[in-house]
DNA sequence: TCGTGATAGTTAGCTATCGAACTATACACT
DNA sequence: AGTGTATAGTTCGATAGCTAACTATCACGA
């Protein structure tokens, strides 16, 4: 009962240096933000056996659910990744290096390029997909599922 | 109530093409994650008033708050603040030139190097620090003390 | 006291990302 | 048509982070 997390640490220390604020919002920002982080890592590490980033997953996987013909513009992905578009081009460049996607022309506006997802690509995604699900079921493994719709319920009003 | 935010569209997407997976631990991370990110980007906005960053407050502030004499060794803040030792190093750096930290000698041990919050670092994260708390109190506005309560739970048994 | 291995911190090289400036194209209004 | 404005994407320069290798110091046992 005694044992204190990192961040119960964290509010402690605050909390005796400066006994008049209310430092709980700081402690449940601080949860979330560990929480995130240290779920990165594992995932990162789960991605990795099939040399993948997350990042790249993010980008393959964006045009996978797509569906048909699995082909978005690259300010679409970048938008959708969370993502600059600057930081979309390199990905991009990346991925189409490795035959992952390939850069179409569209017709209509010679600006754009559509980003598609090539067979190899889609074999990627599928093959890392399974075992990322699995990780990700993983990392909520600690709660039942009423807890887990009840953590979405509550993050779905927090965005 | 047809109104689908991101992650729902990133749920449905999924589901419309491998409709025999499981996507609901996904969408719940991508929540999740979702909300650290687009959180972290307002809290640096609030620092970057006080010419700071997230970064660079997290240091200041575990220095801050270990109370006196606020010191503490360059190994020790990189693995509460979660970031490498080299990371550290260079975000000591900086933060030792702009005169809010000092590297001290440790008398007992010459290959550590306390590092030690100035009174300029002090001033700095207090003011920062009561806007960050306003800001962080912000991010959860949008739940009741319970819910926030139910929420911190929740995270405490992922953790 | 010498070696062996552990530990503290820094340096070097690399990667990912960002914002701002740039190029090319499209659109809208006269 | 011609001009100005908006949009799509890329390039450039800067920054922050990581890992691995390195330096200096310590601690312990033969």
């Amino acid at each position: 009962m005694n044992d204190l997390d990192p961040i119960d640490e964290l509010l402690r220390g605050w909390e005796s240096v400066r006994p008049e604020l209310d430092f709980q919002p700081m402690a449940l920002f601080a949860r979330c933000n560990r929480f995130v982080t240290l779920s990165l890592r594992k995932l990162e590490a789960t991605l990795t056996a099939h040399d993948l980033s997350v990042g790249e997953f993010d980008v393959l996987s964006a045009l996978r659910r797509s569906g048909t013909p699995f082909t978005l513009r690259p300010s679409e992905l970048a938008e959708r990744v969370m993502v600059s578009r600057a930081g979309m081009t390199s990905r991009v460049d990346k991925l189409e290096e490795n035959g992952f996607v390939e850069r179409r022309r569209d017709p209509d506006d010679r600006r754009s390029e559509p980003i598609m997802l090539t067979k190899a690509g889609r074999r990627l995604v599928d093959g890392a997909l399974i075992a990322l699900l699995d990780a990700e079921a993983q990392l909520f493994a600690g709660l039942s599922e009423s807890q887990q719709r009840q953590m979405d319920a509550l993050l779905r009003r927090l965005l």
